[in-house]
DNA sequence: GGGAGTGGAACTGTCGACAATCGCCATTAT
DNA sequence: ATAATGGCGATTGTCGACAGTTCCACTCCC
């Protein structure tokens, strides 16, 4: 047997290469590495690898699977653009997917993930009082999430919710300056789920969720806006851009 | 311009080589070519097909995603095998989503679209009172539920029930003999749905489709016991066995 | 006789190269 | 001047080969 004292013992590394640049790429995507719109390279992206097409091809098959790339044939991979439809579609199955979620993960929910949640609604008032990024506040609040959606138990709720929570990190995750003034003010919203969860009120809990999601969807809609306006003075697809291997 | 009267203009020959795989492997699969658990091996399949690996590597990512294989790294693709749980969540996951499609699509249907739909019900009513096989009642069943999600109109709803869809088949499809005795007889029940939808009930239709899918269930892991059981008997995986290209 | 070690076969993971196709751009004819 | 056409570069689609891993069966030693 191994010894497992060795200090970066990876477990990862018994995955797909696959798998890996999978990931790598769906980072540098989330991460504004590729505008809306743009090309994806096979090569480009190998290249910046270091590996071949191969495996880069495959991570590219299973990525458009999941929603953030599309490809045409003959003409390559393009990183999602979303239309107002879209916005809709993703807000409506995310708010179907996860009432179904809280639905189950009430009374799943041990002393444990009941803290995780409270921990996440803590970070989540405190980024959005002091005012951090909006990819910051989005990462926590799509964490809130997906915990209810894995606490649920529902392998393949959580893998189509999952495929939604990619799209709408796409959709809000790369504007860079937008004003965070929900009339709600979400944190509480978090803490009036939170609590709901904890007294196993399960119909306020999903009212609360599905008004959440309401007012998520109008952000997503304004934060889509402000993307393209930011993205408009330049006209030409400027590819790969950076993109750090 | 191109004259479109030439005799065999194939528009589906623009597909990528990859999809038109990807659906060979899916109807093999579908029609009972691998055995639930047995190995998908790339080079048959490649050589089978008269095509290298590196399409067939692509088409089997895209099919892990829909759900029907899995992989296991540095191991090989295996056709699923299903347990209880997952019979569950498939059916409970239908459930969600095809109400909600229906609530969408009533009010959206066309002439025509309820004449495909009545059309579907006759035809199912004819092959369950012929004792068609099994594998017929659940193609015309499915597509019953199909067109449903589609005239709802959202297409990551249906792609996420397109996925279930696969599986269902996969569990139900394969069983050749089966008492189909369900206690509500199915063909009403489908009638019954359909009337509903066409006097814009959806209370009604929903809760005819949701007793509909219970039903439909319990069949389900009826049928899937008695596939275990037809294959109990060989214990070698058998591995790709005919499968034609 | 049984368990650990070992060799080989089969399969997947990855790679580099070639062929086919598409979009762009200059060119030309009307 | 404008629109069609042909060539060219860039990128995807496909292929065959090699390397690495896993599993199975056999052998050998205790």
């Amino acid at each position: 047997m191994l010894d497992n004292d060795s200090p970066q013992f990876e477990t990862l590394s018994i995955v797909n290469l696959r798998e890996r640049i999978k990931d790598r790429i769906c980072d540098a995507i989330l991460h504004g590495m590729f505008r809306p719109g743009s090309r994806v390279v096979e090569a480009t992206i190998a290249e910046q690898f270091g590996v071949s097409r191969a495996p880069v091809r495959e991570a590219l098959v299973a990525l458009e699977r999941e929603g953030i790339i599309k490809s045409l044939p003959r003409r390559g991979y393009f990183v999602v653009d979303f239309t107002d439809k879209d916005i809709d579609e993703i807000f409506s199955l995310r708010r179907l997917l996860e009432v179904e979620a809280l639905r189950r993960a009430v009374g799943r929910f041990n002393a444990d993930g009941l803290a995780e949640m409270q921990r996440l609604v803590d970070q989540l008032g405190a980024a959005i009082r002091g005012n951090s990024d909006i990819a910051r506040i989005i990462e926590l609040d799509l964490s809130f999430h997906d915990t209810i959606c894995r606490v649920a138990n529902h392998s393949r709720l959580y893998e189509a919710w999952n495929s939604m929570r990619l799209q709408t990190w796409l959709l809000i995750g790369l504007t860079s300056r937008i004003k965070f003034d929900s009339p709600d003010q979400p944190h509480d919203i978090h803490q009036t789920i939170l609590d709901a969860i904890k007294a196993g009120d399960v119909a306020l809990a999903s009212a609360s969720l599905t008004r959440h999601l309401v007012d998520a969807e109008a952000l997503a809609h304004e934060a889509w806006r402000t993307l393209h306006n930011e993205a408009a003075p330049r006209r030409r697809d400027d590819g790969a851009a950076e993109f750090r291997p």
